[in-house]
DNA sequence: ACACCTTACGGAGCACGTAAGTATG
DNA sequence: CATACTTACGTGCTCCGTAAGGTGT
């Protein structure tokens, strides 16, 4: 709008962000896959562009100049609208193409809800499904699903923006490698496993639910000893397996990672709370089968046993 | 983040928004300064992109389809948060070289507010200064202010992110045309004016400011009869040249006005409430001639009459 | 017949990669 | 001397403008 304003590319916003995050040049080079010149070029021109300098350079490699500092948070925010745009784009895209992508963590749908997944593609042949691996939520459960137009999750965090249906309810079963003291037993109690060294998560995901595979709803507090950084199922299995930690999950995944890995065992804990599995969507999704797939998932309930699953 | 995203480009973004905002192809492209077969190319890639029809074409132009008005909405959120990420840097930058930028509407800092120019610039000789005509604040004030660093306004709205300090109150005159029935007169009462037919103002004004140089706050209400659609002051002065509407003014602007357009009279109207003439400016701005500028204001007052002047 | 949008094609600018140069610990 | 950033230069891609082709009122 403003005459002669700068009017900095997306493209320049991106590298900038990159060289930011990583600190280096070098690094951030080979993230964006580009060469490095290219990324010196790019933010020479956003520095010249604006007239300051926005990076400090020193021989182990960048610093953000408080100019960088207040751009930085303002580029990451105007990436973030834009991609928010992209995916609303690319939501009704899907919806006006018979397409729907099932959003998912660890698991896929048709493992995770088999009955709900075969009525509605048998009610729906003409639906087009694809999935994503969503790893584990970090940010709000919103910004999550947001790539997708429906996803399983188990106990997800309430959110203004995303509705929830909730399929059913699950016990919960330790995992440990068979070489883990533990292993030998049938059958265990959160009294029993409360100090034991479980699997760490990713830093940025939901600290509340981090916590609740920990136990740390009924120890009340953190644990004592966390070991790893998973940012999803597969490292988290990887870290277990190793021995050096355990950890829970809901007693549907036992049997599945137990066969997949044979250093695992499942154990049930039958007195920890149990977990939730639930669809989770956006509020005001434009696509029409994510309104079936609902409808779907409450008359399979309602046929079952009219009072088992509810709404929220 | 996301895997095989399509990644759209700023400058699609901005051509589809102007196109859904003109409803047409050519007079976009005119707006855009492209020609129009390049605006057709370019949308055509971005509906390819998505897989998503986001115009519907008929004959008379082109209209948005459900998907086209979702992604409008983002569109100009992610440009908005652009511009703002730009507008930070510029911020920086004339703050690290010792520059600032003054922002006001009609009349320049040095008419408005003589002496605290006057003052400022004696004892800041080395600060460069420059101005721009914001015309009048749409939107927020935070929004109307954010290409400059300060900004002369009367009667501001508040604004959580926006800093305000008064510089003076001032009585308030009426702007008619030499021609009109009024225009004898020497002196006028709020009372007499109420019905006159007032010059009307941008629809994207602030409502509670436009209203208030109509008297909306004496009256209770709107006018009963609005001639015009000014966007700034100029425009103002030449509805009210032509005879057709009237207004009012601050004080100090009514012999300027006066003199400057041969066919206005300025007639005082001392029973209307006052308004104020403030220096704006926003919250956390990282430019320190900024704060010497407000330091400047403030020991004018001072030294003048210590209780004329206040800060919020 | 007019107004608007689309397709076709050639040219200019720019962003990238490779290679050589500079500084710092 | 190793690591990281900068400058130099040639190339390919993309975006734009001109020109010609559609389609509905």
């Amino acid at each position: 709008m403003g005459p002669g304003s700068p009017v900095t590319s997306l493209r320049q916003l991106h590298y900038f962000v990159a060289v930011a995050e990583e600190g280096q040049l070098t690094r951030a080079a080979s993230r964006l896959h580009i060469a490095q010149p290219a990324l010196s070029q790019a933010i020479a021109q956003l520095e010249s562009q604006f007239g300051v300098e926005l990076l400090a350079r020193h021989a182990r490699g960048v610093s953000l100049t408080p100019a960088g500092e207040a751009f930085f948070a303002k580029a990451r925010d105007a990436l973030a609208a834009v991609a928010d745009a992209d995916l609303a784009a690319q939501s009704h895209s899907r919806a006006d193409s018979g397409r729907v992508e099932w959003g998912f963590s660890g698991l896929p749908p048709m493992v995770r809800a088999p009955e709900l997944f075969a009525t509605f593609t048998a009610a729906n042949p003409q639906a087009r499904v694809s999935f994503r691996d969503l790893s584990w939520p970090r940010g709000t459960t919103a910004a999550w699903l947001q790539p997708v137009d429906i996803a399983l999750l188990f106990s997800p965090t309430p959110h203004p923006d995303v509705e929830v249906y909730v399929l059913r309810a699950e016990s919960r079963v330790v995992l440990a490698a068979s070489t883990h003291a533990l292993a030998g037993r049938t059958e265990l109690t959160v009294e029993e496993i409360l100090d034991e060294t479980f699997c760490g998560t990713h830093s940025a995901l939901e600290p509340v639910r981090a916590g609740f595979w920990r136990l740390d709803d009924h120890r009340g507090g953190p644990c004592h000893a966390i070991v790893g950084e998973a940012a999803n199922p597969q490292e988290m299995l990887a870290v277990i397996a190793s021995g050096c930690a355990i950890t829970t999950a809901p007693a549907s995944a036992g049997p599945t990672f137990g066969s997949a890995v044979p250093g695992i065992t499942a154990i049930p804990l039958p007195d920890a709370t149990p977990t939730v599995l639930a669809l989770v969507w956006h509020k005001h999704n434009p696509n029409p089968l994510v309104d079936d797939i609902v409808a779907t998932a409450r008359s399979l309930a309602a046929s079952a046993s009219p009072t088992s699953a509810s709404a929220t």
